[in-house]
DNA sequence: CCTATCGGAGTATAAAGCTG
DNA sequence: AGCTTTATACTCCGATAGGT
């Protein structure tokens, strides 16, 4: 039934209209063009992590995550990495860029995670459908089965059952789980501007400010990132630096129109048009050199820099659209039957499918490059005395 | 086109194991 | 004791057969 199914479908995929970049998925911001001399970088390499001013600001029950303080800058939440660890975020490709090599493409957004009730009713329940807490519910009453809408029976589950050894997972110091890999994932929650801070960014004419706070990777991103720090942009190819900001913050000539394909971080004076660096970091006053590759990335085309669009379903979708089904008679004794996983004969899928996520990430990952990188990474970095930054190494 | 069916992926959570 | 890990029990997505 149409309806059903449409209800159903569009309780799981819960996905924004193509086209436009849904909310909390990744929007990559680019420097302002400026008198057309500016071309935007290519995919941002993997970033440094950094120190973070004052984590204190954040505010998780905020509503969407949002920062507390007014226009708290994007990064404050993001907690700084073990020492030794290194964030790191590459960036999907623009249009005709390619990814960068030895790096896995982006994944899609993943779908949001499935609700299931307590208890589905015994009607809903037979048929595998969605049912609610409400009883009868919803399904019953549409088909006229509310009187016969009632919870099942749960199973006492059993016990006694004698497990082996368990397989710790490793942890960092903060006690977070780690993915048996020296690089830390994290994910800072989606900052989504208020209103009043919308406007007051676009009072500031921060679109920069804008665009990075609803920037978020895809949940299932096989990278771990971090923002970078405030005004930080890959650096120009070789010999070219990038020259002090204009007067009065105004943004500088940006002489070179091609972009090294891995470049190093560098402080770029938009990072500090039109205002101020934000609270906490110091002023970035001009640019160290970069040392970069060679500049072998073409400048590929435009500023589009497009959040991953990568449209092929997910690996388990992909897989559970391939199967093939058998079909059953319809049957009562066989329904019931149907489901009886006990005596699996490869035991639970759910517990192999998640180790086998982690190890699988990190043996089959093709190796990527290292990524030059400066070694100071940065005065905000040094004045934060945070962990130092190492490039992103071949161990993901 | 609509509905019923159902395999199996995904989720919740109890129980076993581990650790301070 | 409290936390972590594992594995069971269950929900329900989504593919598809069959009916109208």
């Amino acid at each position: 039934m149409s309806s059903e199914a449409a209800k159903s479908t569009s309780s799981s995929s819960s996905s924004p209209q193509e086209g436009a970049p849904p909310q909390g998925v990744p929007h990559y911001p680019q420097p302002p063009p400026y008198n057309g001399h500016y071309q935007p970088p290519p995919p941002y390499p993997p970033f440094y992590a950094y120190p973070v001013p004052d984590p204190a600001h954040h505010d998780p029950n905020a509503p969407n995550g949002a920062p507390s303080q007014p226009v708290a800058p994007f990064f404050m939440a993001v907690p700084p990495p073990p020492p030794g660890m290194v964030y790191a975020y590459p960036m999907p490709t623009a249009p005709g860029y390619p990814f960068p090599a030895g790096l896995p493409p982006p994944q899609p957004a993943p779908k949001p995670k499935r609700k299931q009730v307590k208890m589905a009713c015994t009607n809903c329940a037979s048929a595998c459908k969605r049912c609610d807490e409400a009883r009868p519910c919803e399904r019953c009453i549409k088909y006229g089965l509310a009187e016969t809408c009632v919870d099942g029976v749960r199973k006492e589950r059993k016990k006694g059952i004698k497990r082996g050894p368990y397989k710790r997972k490793n942890r960092n110091a903060s006690g977070e789980p780690t993915n048996g890999k020296f690089i830390e994932i994290h994910r800072p929650p989606v900052f989504r501007l208020t209103a009043e801070q919308a406007t007051r960014q676009q009072k500031a004419s921060s679109r920069l400010h804008q665009l990075r706070a609803i920037q978020c990777p895809p949940e299932s991103y096989p990278f771990p990132f971090v923002y970078p720090p405030y005004g930080y942009v890959p650096a120009p190819p070789d010999g070219q630096q990038h020259p002090e900001g204009g007067p009065n913050g105004a943004p500088p000539a940006m002489p070179h129109p091609v972009y090294p394909p891995y470049p190093t971080l560098y402080p770029h004076p938009y990072g500090a048009y039109p205002g101020a660096p934000p609270m906490g970091y110091p002023p970035i006053s001009g640019a160290p050199v970069a040392t970069s590759p060679n500049g072998a990335n073409a400048g590929k085309p435009d500023s589009s820099i497009t959040p991953p669009t990568n449209g092929s379903a997910s690996t388990t979708d992909a897989a559970s659209k391939g199967k093939k089904r058998a079909r059953g008679k319809s049957d009562e004794g066989a329904r019931s039957a149907k489901k009886s996983k006990d005596g699996h004969p490869e035991g639970p899928t759910s517990n192999g499918d998640s180790l086998g996520g982690e190890e699988a990430a990190g043996k089959d990952q093709p190796q990527p490059p290292t990524f030059p990188v400066h070694s100071e990474s940065g005065p905000a970095a040094a004045a934060f005395g945070g962990p130092e930054p190492r490039p992103l190494m071949a161990t993901m």
